[in-house]
DNA sequence: AGACCTTGCGCAATCGTTGTTGCAATAGCT
DNA sequence: AGCTATTGCAACAACGATTGCGCAAGGTCT
């Protein structure tokens, strides 16, 4: 009795139980009760589909019922603490609404957006988050001509809703944070420059970055006046070029800022990485923030002020859009939490922590 | 002129072109050449599909060849570094070979597993990585029947190729680095208990910390002897109860332990939350190592040795099985590496770093 | 002119499942 | 007995794409 190598489908069972193809699929689908089998022959096929190994081919299903079951998240990266975090909730969601998450990471690039979004139309997923799209406009105008719903999370899009950070109140906690911390050195003292504070990572041109940049200038200037230009170094993600970009900072000013606001773990990564270079007495008078978190990064040999973002937060206010049949393109902001530093740092200023 | 809700099909293409279904389907997938589509054809069609916004329905296609494009892969959780670099891995492979990835975590529950792993044999995936499986042996049943080709990550399965660390050689050059960086402290001297080495964390049911239990075993007592039982605490994952056991520990040995051997980046998280409520000369005294790497921890204010595990080289070699049609129950191991510290610590054995 | 090949395309079956419709057989009622 | 309901199931037509096969028109060769 030679095991069959394909898998068996409805009418293979069929044969076996003596029953109709149609008798099976309502007999497997749980609908034998509305269309009235008989709960012996329902759980006959039940057994005899078991034996045979039978799993319902959900691609004939999805094809039939013009609905897949799948629903999408694209978004920047996997290999982070916030997304990984939102594909955990993400995946918590779509499991208790019955549905299968795919999430696929598009790596901050537009033409790659494009293709896996295209490729997910194809696939008929029935909904679609986008986190921290790079082109949302382009990718809006593949989900209408689709019909496909979709919220965008984290960057705001055109079109739909959007659920995002509150970063604009989150970077006036860190930057308040930051510059509670910095060391009150008269404004005519040498080494002036040094006594503003820095911004360090992102990317001006994205929305997030753009709201965050805004309020530390606001929040800065409210106590040094305006900001120079040179004091919001945007220089992107890589941890590398952060840590570049610091190390030239510290040359120009001959010496660490008084305080540094960093705007991503990624570039914090670099930041950390130039500062073990230096002599602990060198950052002894710096106050740092990073908004974004990481657990050990909180434990650092210095104290760090942290914006931990709300990723099941936005997932689940994103999801509360689908629900809700949301179709307009509103904004929700949800509130960051600020992370006191729990370092056991006992420099000039861990009393303030 | 109302634009249709419905996704356009090669039907509606075929009736705006004027060309069979056929003729459409074949300019849209690709095929027109081998079918004598005349390119005059196929392009008119492309160009009326792109103005429809039309949409390959890869369910439909998925049925009538009988191959989904689809690879799934399930794993313990996404919000961990080890993992989610698999996950970004595993995608870039999985496009290489122009496969959509399916992502799913079961979060370590046998039962979620099953589903998941019944569920994507559903949409008929066509090859499956199972990461860190807690029941291989039910899962091996389900894809056998299914006649899907999978592999074991991370920890191996019966019945098919399996993929892991070498949690082994990982351990034991983890080991060393502990035991070297130990204080030699004579044999006979006070709070003997507190001269050995002690690990703490992990699972001792779960393949890999059993290999990485006795691995530290063997080194340790190359140099200790054998160690009493009480020197593994293999309490789990959870970062509280890593940091209550570590403390419960110090109590009974009245201080930290000579050498600290953390297996997992979570049970360490624990670890660091108990060292910051102590002063600091409570743990110059103690060598410090973690099996997993995080880049912040590298960056503690003591010096941790940490096993960085090679997330790419498992998928790839995963990825090559599949390619390689292996079948067997064939093992392969993958070294991990050992990364010193980077920390900026200036205390009694700095000068090992 | 007839045989034969090439080009370009359409027809119809098919993948596995589901919802609709219809049809016996039995039950219930007067 | 005659008539209507109800029960339990089978037949069939989709869903959207792919694919083996065939056919007609035109070209080439003898």
């Amino acid at each position: 009795m030679p095991k069959p190598r394909q898998k068996p489908t409805i009418y293979d069972i069929s044969r076996l139980a003596g029953a109709s193809a149609s008798t099976v699929s309502a007999s497997l689908s749980g609908a034998w009760r509305e269309r009235r089998i008989s709960e012996a022959t329902a759980r006959k096929v039940q057994e005899i589909a078991a034996e045979q190994g039978y799993f319902t081919n959900l691609q004939a299903r999805g094809l039939r019922r013009a609905r897949s079951g799948l629903v999408g998240m694209i978004m920047p990266v996997h290999d982070n603490r916030f997304f990984s975090s939102m594909s955990q909730s993400f995946e918590a969601h779509a499991r208790m609404r019955g549905l299968c998450p795919v999430i696929v990471s598009t790596l901050r690039d537009p033409a790659e957006e494009r293709r896996t979004v295209e490729t997910l139309i194809s696939y008929a997923i029935e909904s679609l988050l986008i986190v921290g799209a790079t082109d949302p406009d382009a990718l809006e105008q593949m989900c209408r001509a689709a019909g496909l719903r979709h919220v965008y999370v984290d960057l705001p899009g055109r079109g739909a809703p959007s659920v995002i950070s509150d970063n604009r109140h989150g970077a006036e906690m860190l930057t308040r944070a930051i510059l509670d911390r910095m060391p009150a050195g008269g404004d005519g003292e040498a080494g002036g420059a040094r006594a503003l504070p820095y911004l360090l990572g992102g990317d001006a041109g994205d929305y997030a970055s753009a709201q965050r940049i805004n309020a530390f200038r606001a929040v800065a200037a409210e106590r040094f006046g305006p900001l120079p230009e040179a004091n919001v170094i945007a220089c992107g993600y890589a941890p590398a070029r952060a840590s570049r970009e610091l190390a030239a900072l510290c040359d120009r000013l001959g010496g660490l800022p008084a305080g540094l606001f960093v705007n991503s773990l990624t570039a914090f990564e670099g930041v950390v990485g130039h500062l073990v270079t230096l002599p602990p007495e060198a950052f002894a008078g710096t106050a740092i923030g990073c908004y974004d978190y990481d657990p050990f990064a909180a434990f650092l040999q210095f104290p760090v002020h942290m914006v931990r973002q709300n990723a099941d937060g936005l997932i689940a206010r994103a999801f509360a859009m689908l629900d809700g049949g949301e179709e307009a393109a509103v904004v929700i902001e949800v509130a960051p939490d600020l992370v006191a530093p729990r370092t056991i740092y006992k420099g000039p200023f861990s009393e303030l922590g």
